[in-house]
DNA sequence: CACTTGACCTGTCCGC
DNA sequence: TGCGGACAGGTCAAGT
């Protein structure tokens, strides 16, 4: 599901609504979704505090008191989400309208905290993991060994991001966009939106894209991401933030999912095709072969 | 090594 | 309404 902003906007959410707070009693069912032991959760999860709440590429990462990490990818259809303590927090928080919604036929683990408010993880497709580990271990898992920069940091540059993808030469520039270790955190909606934005069709084998080309992908990448975080990200299907809220993002939308509409650009009608295995989207005008 | 393809799952939508 | 097939925000392992 999520892809950087996404995870970003519920990484934010997170940080306002359960840092400090104790995790009392956690209940999981298959080892896909989670698969510590319960030995592992009792000395490490039950009763530890959340310190923070990380993100790194499409991962979140919540630092307990004793020293672990819970890593959680979402991966297609996982989601997050809080539901308070009406008995302390009173009706019409903006989440009450969940109680007794979650958890659901989708829950995979529940985290209930200890002033009676609830964590749900769950993962229509059960692709998606969390898994508990010690926080010093966290860089040393493979996905962290090897994924790419941070493409929204202030000091990634477009000279950087240009010399990361020259190292691929030979594929497109969607697969390359999408391979997480060039640069993290994009995935099918970004990608799409980005390449429309730099005017370059996605079938472009990199070798072939000239540096004012990848200047402007560059700039659309950091643009488009920052958009959607600042919509709170894109509900395609299933997204939502840590309040059970769904993102702005699709509104503003210029190819994903607008295939037989108006190109905003040149007025020609966007097209969906396929590239490397995924749906894509383009403007077969403004962005040509 | 670089690159592509299928597998992992459940649910929904579309055409017959 | 039913049924089969394609498709869905992402990674991996295994193949070429």
């Amino acid at each position: 599901m999520p892809e950087l902003p996404e995870v970003e906007t519920i990484r934010r959410g997170l940080q306002e609504l359960i840092v400090g707070k104790m995790i009392e009693i956690v209940s999981f069912d298959t080892a896909k979704s989670f698969p510590n032991n319960r030995s592992d959760v009792n000395q490490f999860l039950v009763n530890a505090k959340i310190k923070s709440i990380r993100r790194r590429a499409k991962v979140l990462l919540i630092d307990l008191s004793t020293n672990y990490t819970l890593v959680i990818h979402l991966k297609m259809t996982g989601q997050l989400v809080f539901v308070n303590n009406m008995a302390r927090f009173g009706a019409g928080h903006p989440n009450d309208s969940l109680i007794g919604v979650l958890p659901d036929k989708s829950t995979r683990v529940t985290f209930d905290l200890a002033d009676g408010s609830h964590l749900y993880f769950n993962d229509q497709r059960k692709f998606g993991w969390v898994r508990l580990i010690p926080t010093a271990e966290v860089p040393n898992i493979n996905f962290m060994k090897k994924v790419g920069p941070e493409p929204l940091e202030a000091d990634f540059t477009a000279s950087e991001f240009t010399e990361r993808f020259k190292r691929r030469s030979k594929t497109t520039i969607k697969a390359a966009l999408l391979d997480q270790t060039v640069v993290a955190g994009i995935g099918n909606i970004y990608a799409d939106e980005s390449l429309w934005g730099a005017k370059i069709n996605p079938k472009r084998l990199v070798n072939t894209i000239t540096n004012a080309e990848f200047k402007r992908l560059y700039k659309e990448v950091r643009l488009v991401m920052n958009l959607s975080i600042e919509k709170g990200g894109s509900t395609n299907r299933n997204y939502v933030n840590a309040e059970g809220k769904k993102g702005s993002y699709m509104d503003f939308a210029r190819v994903f999912r607008r295939e037989g509409l108006a190109c905003t650009r040149c007025g020609t009608e966007i097209i969906k095709l396929k590239v490397t295995g995924r749906g894509t989207h383009i403007c077969p005008n403004c962005q040509r072969i």
